[in-house]
DNA sequence: TAGTGGTCTAGACCACCGT
DNA sequence: CGGTGGTCTAGACCACTAA
């Protein structure tokens, strides 16, 4: 079929004019994968598909404003609420962001509203009365080396064992106290040229970083959470005594196409915050 | 204005017949709050808290089907789309379950998909190399007692210091080792006749128990998390040495018209499991 | 085969934003 | 004011489920 089926008797559309154009309407059958039941791909999420492959190819950057849904659903072929619905899931997402009135974005880690996105950890009483929110502190480089990765490092992002990574440690620090020691492994090869120089040059979040100067944007990132007592490094650097209890966060995060590029582990010292989190 | 403008030429609908129908089309200005910019509710959110009062009321009960989107169209006289709209987000919050072919059902805490949603401790390795999922655990009921609440869990649970609450006390078990001790607290008039025997005779998630006897429905949770270390009492029910780090979660979960309705401290020995956690 | 949710379209109007 | 996203409608057809 290549009409749609609520088309009032129109004229057909002309085809081709360069636009890309999806398989039919109504969504594609799929071949039938060896596993499960044949898969229904719906007209949106072929959308969908190409809106995500034009941001992982960079037709749009970072903050920059995508088309008007008008636009994509010429361009597409296929009617605005469709369009529309493709860009909600993606702005569920948040890979998109909507402003009414002035069009919708590419989602940032620049921007205020998302520049937390991935902070979890909060003070155990919000400062001045007010509301709770993401913990202010301080972040020290304490170094940035570039190393063979280790069998469990390669492991987790999904390298070869003894392929060069960047290791990068900082403290963070609330009202000049330690709270948080963060070592951070990269991929080498995606990370080329990242110093401890360029780190303390660059203020504001690690992630706006990455992604204004290597074109790695963090999409979404798996966190595991343990209590493990300190040993005597830790707790040196930490200020704690050997022994005792922390948090111990290990995050890894994802960029497009499912693919690990950073292990994050925090150890936290969890006496004046915690870990928050929302169960919906 | 009271009718749809995209309405050709219609007939103006019959009013009244009964059916609650909302302000108007397109809409309502509510009053401007006195901070902050005047708010506009659109009527598919009108209809969802018509939705969410009958879901309260206890209309439909948890497991049951709610009436078709044309049943639900024609009682509150607006478009299937409209109704489509409300429903799509109570489901993305969980309130319903969507079953294609089938209909629009209450969410339970019986169902296996939404069992063990707020259980977030996962094994580190997937038992039998399987797919990481949520960690089978067996469930022993400690004791049962009932109590004035202290000044900290009245606070949390927004009781008046000294009103009558329950606290459970239980032993997460794992191949027969302790995992995790929780200590439950409830407000005793909500709860009214949970003993320690009926806690026992009862198999299956505790959220089920309170939704089934009680009538009270768990919709969302916070939890904040920290790493203590185990005092003399802790060490030795969980079976570990005196200042061992534990993991506290400690969870207050929420009903309708977000009230807490239960205070959970979790005190985990993470050497074998792990809290997962999504960015997303 | 009937009924349910899921997709798609086309068109109108509204709220919001910047100029 | 024009343009953008946001809401609402009406109607057609598709996929899925159970009888």
């Amino acid at each position: 079929m290549n009409h749609p089926s609520g088309d009032p008797g129109g004229a057909p559309r002309p085809a081709g004019r360069g636009a890309s154009r999806p398989a039919s309407r109504h969504g594609t059958k799929t071949a039938a994968p060896a596993h499960g039941a044949p898969t229904f791909a719906p007209l949106y999420r072929q959308i969908q598909a190409l809106l995500m492959r034009s941001l992982q190819e960079g037709e749009w950057k970072p903050g920059e404003a995508i088309p008007s849904e008008t636009e994509l659903a010429a361009r597409f072929r296929v009617s605005q609420g469709t369009v529309r619905k493709a860009i909600d899931e993606l702005a569920a997402g948040h890979m998109l962001v909507r402003r009414q009135g002035r069009g919708t974005f590419v989602a940032s880690h620049h921007e205020v509203r998302t520049q937390f996105r991935f902070l979890r950890i909060r003070p155990d009483e919000p400062a001045g009365g007010g509301a709770y929110a993401a913990m202010p502190m301080t972040s020290h480089i304490l170094d940035c080396r570039r190393l063979r990765a280790p069998v469990e490092i390669a492991r987790l992002l999904q390298l070869r064992t003894g392929e060069t990574v960047i290791q990068i440690r900082r403290m963070l620090e609330a009202d000049g106290r330690p709270e948080v020691l963060d070592e951070i492994w990269l991929p080498g090869a995606r990370f080329r040229g990242l110093s401890a120089e360029r780190l303390a040059a660059y203020s504001g979040p690690l992630y706006g970083l990455f992604e204004a100067e290597f074109g790695t944007r963090m999409i979404r990132a798996t966190e595991r959470l343990k209590a493990i007592a300190a040993d005597a490094a830790l707790a040196r650097e930490l200020d704690v005594a050997p022994g005792s209890p922390l948090l111990l966060v290990e995050r890894l995060t994802y960029t497009y196409e499912d693919r690990p590029v950073e292990l994050r582990r925090g150890y936290s010292v969890t006496t004046n915050h915690h870990y928050y989190n929302e169960l919906i």
